[in-house]
RNA sequence: GGGGACAUAGCUCAGUUGGUUAGAGCACCUGUCUUACAAACAGGGGGUCAGAAGUUCGAGUCUUCUUGUCCCCACCA
């Protein structure tokens, strides 16, 4: 079934198609009647399974489902636009698209959001008891994720409504089930007792993605252990930014080279404060020139020192709990429960007094923080469940590297491939409430240990046991999210759906979650559907305030899109992102940066008015092939091609802001500055009989303009469905119940002809120049209707159309154009100006003193000359002649010849207005 | 330390196999309420393309270095 045969049956969404359009377009007046009436239509709506009767398959995106943390925000509302753009313009293009829309739980976002809420009602999590957090959970998961889809509404994006999908529902829990258990019983997922990032505040373990490491000013404090055996005074100084750490020191390490320590090896030493005896060790890890030389080993909370104590067999004290306060038998009393930071100084303090303390310098050094709750991160040894990453990891950088998956902008390759070449296995636990629960199950008869595909299992395939407890934690946020090509389609059941939809064809998103999310959906499908999931990931601009930084709530300098509707509209929001989104990098946006795409709004919609109002004098609108169509209709209409030309191409490649620029271009100066000009010289030339004529000028300006709505209309969807409705059809551009749903304009259906074109161009700048030396040299307003104009042509024009050179008059407005050839004498007295293909003059007579002329002029031909010179050198050059390609050198003789007869030209000029500025003194 | 960039008009940025005299939007200046649009129209000014060297007949574009800014990854206690 194609579009233009869904012919309007039902109501239409505008008032009154007669109705004059407002002076000022007021987008709060149209958007929501038209959104709901795209949905009442269900427009956006793919109807799975149609394309294996013969259809071509779906064009299909993922939307990066938004956390339900809180609403939107202009990254997301300036991201969204793009793929909203693409989708429309699919849709238009082929007839259907799905843009599959989503939520994610975003398991410890929201966690700690609902944490925060309780603490400010003086409620601890605890007390409230795990059900009724997760209770909580949802709650605000239904509040945010209902403001997120009117969010998404008000900005007028067109998803698939009916197959909307949440990270938590019961189909995508399941499909999560189905890949823990599958992973698990393949071995790829098992248990390990290593050093984890812990977040002291939300008390779990964090992936390595979850830790942002900020550069600190800080202290490295010297720390004397006392030589066991030696005498008094007699110590061991170690350097470290952690003194209160020192009660899990298991060793001290020096390099064995070091010359300093020969001495010591083999020896003990005792830790103040303790009194317990470490041994110094050798490694060649410690750096004999940095700090003292010698290092404290911590194993239980140092990364480094955990593999130095591994490679030295010494084991690990572990002396902070959970909250990061110091705990445990190696931990003096006096100690107990004192929180790390306090620590800190209560040790340096003792040491002091001790006479064990030997000062501190100023250091500058980087500190792992929590990305999410801002905490510094303690490393902590304890058991988590991980994904074996190598084969996945083999897999996804294979395909990059055979190029079977490309990035735009295709920098990001390097990024993707150095990370995969250096994964490190996946942390999946998280110490949490908010999540999907690990589907792992311990026999309480015979403590076997399985994954269950099941809510609750029945029995034990060990031992026919019946009672199991299940693994607390939840999985990290992302377990969920790397199967969205897969969990929306009904995956792991076997479905038709997933024919439709998968592979989707581009993956649109930001590039900081390319690890995280790009990456880890790539292995999952290569896994579990053996096929990549897209084969090319977009990256959207980062966006940011104007001093660059980028929006955080913190810093409070976010713009919210619901805020930027209600003063600009939602086309306006949409426009405006698309405009100023560089290719990759960062949009730096301000509130005011919304003018742009208002001024666009306000000019589309004054064009319409304009030519809905040609529409009241004439109902016949004739099919273009039945139209001769002058100059300026063909020039517009080439313009048109060109630009329905090179944005398929630009969109083609995800060039959007060059794609919207030449949209612009043909919009404002294409059709509005010359198009619609020219259309009205045009009817003002016309004799009030002569209908016909008309008609045709009707025509094609109402065509140029439809397709203006049409190319426009993925971009500004709300603002040109309005329009279009008011206006009347064209019978070249059949219609659909609406103009989401009609066909996107395409090169065949559009009459062009270069060569007119560039005569069109060649017009404007004709008339450009003539504008130029009324104001340049301030002629009089009331010469203008008596102005002699003298053209030339040397570009291989004819210009015997008594209608383009009244046209020429007209928009330039003067009083007559006169053609010259070539070899004629421009008259005295006259202001001249031109380029390689043509020259003009006005004939200013004694209106004007013309000496600024004579000397502008003698300048003009001093810049010809110099640039001729240029051109000569080179043809003069053999290097030049031999090497450049032919086009080139033929180019440039052509050039060469076009500033010849142009001196030529200007010098008769020159000589004509000395004489006229001698004759007249 | 490793990697990725960026540096073009006052501001934000285009400039995709090197090829006429480098473009746009905003801002600025001048003129105009010309019956779609003053949120507009018409016109104008403004850039030794960060600096240096090299490759080339020819460099904003390619190579190297220098300077300045940003991002990512890793991390020395």
């Amino acid at each position: 079934m194609t579009i233009e045969s869904k012919q309007s049956s039902s109501p239409s969404p505008h008032p009154s198609k007669v109705a004059e359009l407002s002076h000022f377009p007021n987008p709060q007046d149209y958007e929501g009647r038209i959104y709901q009436f795209w949905q009442d239509g269900e427009f956006f709506q793919v109807t799975s399974g149609d394309h294996r009767q013969g259809s071509p398959p779906i064009y299909t995106i993922l939307m990066p489902p938004p956390n339900v943390t809180s609403q939107l925000h202009m990254g997301h509302g300036a991201g969204y636009s793009i793929q909203d753009w693409l989708i429309r313009w699919r849709r238009m293009k082929d007839g259907q698209a799905a843009w599959i829309p989503g939520l994610d739980h975003a398991g410890i976002a929201t966690q700690m959001m609902v944490e925060k809420q309780l603490q400010a009602e003086g409620i601890s999590k605890h007390s409230l008891g795990r059900d009724l957090f997760v209770k909580r959970a949802q709650q605000w998961k239904e509040k945010y994720g209902h403001e997120i889809l009117n969010q998404f509404r008000a900005i007028g994006f067109s998803c698939d409504w009916s197959r909307l999908a949440y990270t938590l529902d019961n189909k995508r829990s399941y499909a999560v089930r189905y890949a823990f258990v599958q992973l698990f019983n393949e071995g790829l997922i098992y248990r390990s007792h290593r050093l984890v990032n812990w977040d002291p505040s939300l008390q779990t373990a964090l992936g390595d993605d979850e830790v942002e490491n900020r550069m600190v000013s800080g202290h490295i404090f010297y720390l004397r252990y006392p030589v066991k055996g030696g005498d008094a005074g007699q110590w061991l100084t170690v350097a470290t930014t952690r003194p209160e750490t020192m009660f899990g020191d298991v060793a001290v390490a020096v390099h064995p080279d070091d010359e300093r320590f020969q001495q010591y090896h083999g020896k003990k030493v005792i830790l103040p404060l303790t009194h317990r005896e470490i041994p110094v060790i050798t490694d060649n890890y410690v750096k004999q020139d940095f700090g003292t030389g010698v290092l404290k080993i911590t194993p239980a909370h140092d990364p480094n020192d955990y593999l130095v104590g591994v490679r030295h067999g010494l084991g690990a004290i572990d002396i902070l709990n959970d909250q990061g306060a110091l705990q445990g038998d190696d931990v003096p009393k006096s100690f107990q429960g004192v929180d790390r930071f306090a620590a800190r100084k209560m040790v340096v303090k003792s040491l002091k007094e001790l006479g064990l303390f030997q000062g501190s310098d100023p250091h500058k050094h980087s500190v792992p923080y929590s990305s999410r709750s801002g905490v510094v991160i303690e490393p902590k040894l304890c058991a988590q469940w991980y994904v074996k990453m190598s084969g996945f990891a083999k897999q996804a950088a294979t395909v990059v590297r055979q190029g079977e998956m490309s990035f735009y902008p295709e920098n990001w390759q390097k990024t993707w491939l150095y990370w995969l070449d250096n994964i490190q296995d996946w942390c999946i636990s998280r110490q949490l409430w908010w999540g999907h629960r690990i589907p792992v199950w311990t026999c309480e008869n015979c403590g076997h240990v399985f994954a269950s595909l099941e809510d609750q299992p029945h029995r034990c395939p060990k031992c026919d046991g019946q009672t199991f407890s299940q693994d607390p934690d939840v999985l990290d946020t992302w377990f969920s999210s790397w199967l969205w090509p897969l969990s929306p389609f009904g995956w792991p059941d076997d479905s038709n759906e997933l024919d439709d939809f998968f592979p989707s064809q581009v993956l649109i998103t930001a590039p900081d979650i390319i690890f995280q999310w790009v990456a880890r959906m790539t292995m999952a499908s290569l896994k579990f559907q053996k096929k990549l999931p897209f084969k090319k990931v977009f990256f959207v601009a980062t966006v940011c305030d104007k001093k660059g930084q980028k929006f955080s709530k913190t810093l409070g300098n976010g713009i919210d899109p619901m805020d930027v509707i209600a003063e600009y509209g939602a086309d306006a929001l949409r426009f405006t992102a698309a405009f100023i989104a560089p290719q990759g990098g960062r949009i730096k946006m301000s509130m005011d940066d919304f003018n742009i795409g208002k001024n666009f709004i306000h000019k589309i919609w004054h064009a319409s008015r304009f030519i809905l109002g040609l529409c009241d004098n004439t109902s016949n609108i004739k099919p273009l092939a039945s139209t001769t169509k002058n100059v300026w209709q063909l020039g517009l209409l080439t313009e048109l091609a060109y630009t329905i030309d090179k944005t398929e191409d630009c969109l083609n490649n995800f060039q959007t802001q060059a794609a919207l620029r030449t949209l612009y271009h043909y919009v404002w100066h294409a059709l509005c500055d010359w198009g619609i000009e020219a259309c009205k010289e045009s009817f003002r030339m016309l004799s009030a009989d002569d209908q016909e004529k008309k008609e045709e000028c009707l025509s094609v300006i109402l065509f140029a303009h439809e397709c203006a709505l049409r190319l426009m209309h993925p971009v500004i969807p709300f603002v040109t469905e309005e329009l279009w409705g008011h206006l009347p059809a064209h019978p070249d551009l059949p219609r659909a119940k609406a103009l989401c749903v009609s066909k996107y304009p395409s090169l065949t259906e559009v009459p062009s002809e270069p060569r007119v074109h560039e005569k069109w161009t060649l017009m404007q700048n004709i008339i450009q120049k003539i504008r130029r030396l009324k104001q340049v040299y301030s002629l009089p307003k009331q010469s203008y209707a008596t102005l002699n104009v003298y053209l030339k042509i040397m570009a291989n024009h004819r210009f015997e159309d008594q209608e383009e050179l009244a046209l020429i008059t007209r928009l330039a407005q003067v009083g007559i154009v006169h053609l010259l050839s070539p070899q004629d004498t421009m008259p005295a007295k006259s202001l001249i100006d031109g380029t390689l293909y043509f020259e003009v003059a006005v004939e200013v007579g004694d209106l004007i003193d013309i000496s600024a002329e004579v000397t502008r002029l003698s300048a003009q031909i001093k810049q010809a000359q110099g640039h001729l010179g240029g051109v000569e050198k080179k043809l003069q050059s053999e290097a030049f002649l031999a090497r450049a390609s032919e086009s080139v050198v033929t180019n440039t003789k052509k050039q060469k010849q076009q500033l010849l007869e142009k001196i030529g030209s200007l010098e008769k000029t020159y000589e004509s207005l000395l004489n006229a500025q001698d004759g007249g003194l």
